[in-house]
DNA sequence: TGAACTTTGTGCGTACGTTCACAAAGGCGT
DNA sequence: ACGCCTTTGTGAACGTACGCACAAAGTTCA
């Protein structure tokens, strides 16, 4: 059982993608006639191949060589035609009537992530959330190397987390150059985010995940994902508000009530 | 005040989007016009509330009065006509020629969010995130009280963390229970989070955070909300990658054609 | 070898989300 | 008081996403 090639290269149809935004962008890379670009694999998947990626992992950890698309799909809390669909966009590396071989598959997804080469971030803000985030193993397993952490108190600065020392955030455009950071992860209050950010982008870091409860400003061409531990609480609170008896008298006034689920 | 139309429909799927459990069929329950009036506001708006309402709280706190839906769209980083939209799922709450009241919005929006009641949130896991978690401060300014904090670590319980103390995952029935916790925010490492998920559950917790990076399975009813920072990082190495000339790493293409001979 | 079985890959109908563009609605100046 | 100007609220067009259902393609076993 070898469905492996060797090493297949084959012609790159990467046209001129747009910079689909966080937040919206209407730029896209759509043919002529309408038609899914060759490499135009839809964000919906995007956000999806990791999640696969990481249950395929853990798949071949346990010695699985291959799995059906239905397996893979309850492992990972999809709908089977989904998941397929998902992975098509990939092109075809499943064998009918067997399954997609775990292997090729973790490396055909990591490819197309872009986990095979490293990435190099820089953490600013080394509070409790950077620290934790810098502690976080997940990101090293995966190609994301970090490589600084910094932080604008000097009290901070100098010491030792996860095997960093924090640097000063005066010496942000340094430490962005001479590591080659790519990719920056804002974890500092919501008020210093904006200028951090500014200086990161001007630094030449076209990547940005912000956990700071802002919306950032960034030119064309830079990528911005937010993290927002509030905003998933509050949709957690519309959904169990409405679970919990939707229906009130409301006119204008609060209804002060609490239901405790039992 | 403007008339609300009050038309009560059934909730609709109980789950957050991307979490399609299984079982999660119902149709939703439109009009027969098919436009989701009264209280069935669409997932993509109600995820967008909060982004306004932090924008507003902001501006309320500057002493603006009144704010156009072009003004707050371009602070909130969202197209106008969609803002207008989204605002319009809570009722007529602007002025034509105007714009909306802030106060008035703001209020509107929390009584629409479940922000108007209090909501009692346990954190399992007192780890770095837990306890950046624990400190953020962004949580009690929103209606959201952290009642305890656990850990199955007998070193780390009874020590106090931005100020609780944090008790052991034994007692997790018991702190649940006395504190008639709501939400549970899951901040464990992979291994423990399911466990821990099925206890929440069991205890009557309905809705869950989880920072842990795995898929969570839980009954019908249960709301699970997922933020996976490894997931984020990949997602912007995808579009890196892509703005990086995908051309170095040659790819299949994912045409009809199919050329894989061992 | 060939038939039965398994599983992929995808066409298609449906639902949802986004954006444009405009009529309706209200304030404001004269 | 009246018309002008601003801004909302929404109908309609367009695009994306989802999931069913089925043909195609491969495996297995007699």
């Amino acid at each position: 059982m070898s469905p492996r090639p060797s090493k297949s290269s084959k012609s790159n149809g990467a046209s001129s993608p747009g910079h689909p935004d966080p937040g919206d962008e209407p730029a896209n890379s759509a043919a002529p006639n309408g038609v899914p670009r060759g490499r135009g694999i839809p964000e919906a998947t995007v956000a999806r191949l990791p999640v696969y990626l990481r249950a395929l992992h853990a798949l071949a950890d346990r010695g699985v060589v291959t799995i059906s698309s239905e397996e893979l799909a309850s492992t990972t809390g999809v709908n089977p035609a989904k998941l397929r669909k998902d992975l098509s966009h990939l092109g075809s590396y499943g064998t009918r009537g067997v399954g997609y071989d775990v292997e090729y598959l973790v490396y055909q997804i990591s490819r197309e992530l872009g986990l095979t080469q490293d990435w190099v971030v820089a953490i600013i803000g080394a509070g409790n959330l950077g620290t934790a985030l810098a502690n976080y193993g997940g990101f090293a397993s995966r190609g994301f190397r970090i490589a600084a952490l910094l932080d604008a108190d000097s009290q901070v600065v100098g010491s030792r987390v996860a095997g960093l020392t924090v640097e000063h955030t005066d010496k942000l455009e340094t430490v962005i150059r001479d590591h080659a950071v790519s990719i920056g992860v804002i974890a500092t209050p919501a008020g210093a985010a904006q200028g951090m950010c500014d200086r990161l982008v001007a630094a030449g870091v076209t990547s940005v995940l912000n956990f700071a409860p802002v919306v950032l400003g960034v030119p064309d061409g830079v990528d911005v994902r937010k993290v927002d531990l509030s905003i998933e609480l509050q949709i957690l609170a519309f959904h169990a508000q409405r679970k919990a008896g939707g229906a009130e008298a409301e006119s204008t006034r609060p209804t002060r009530e609490k239901t405790v689920p039992a």
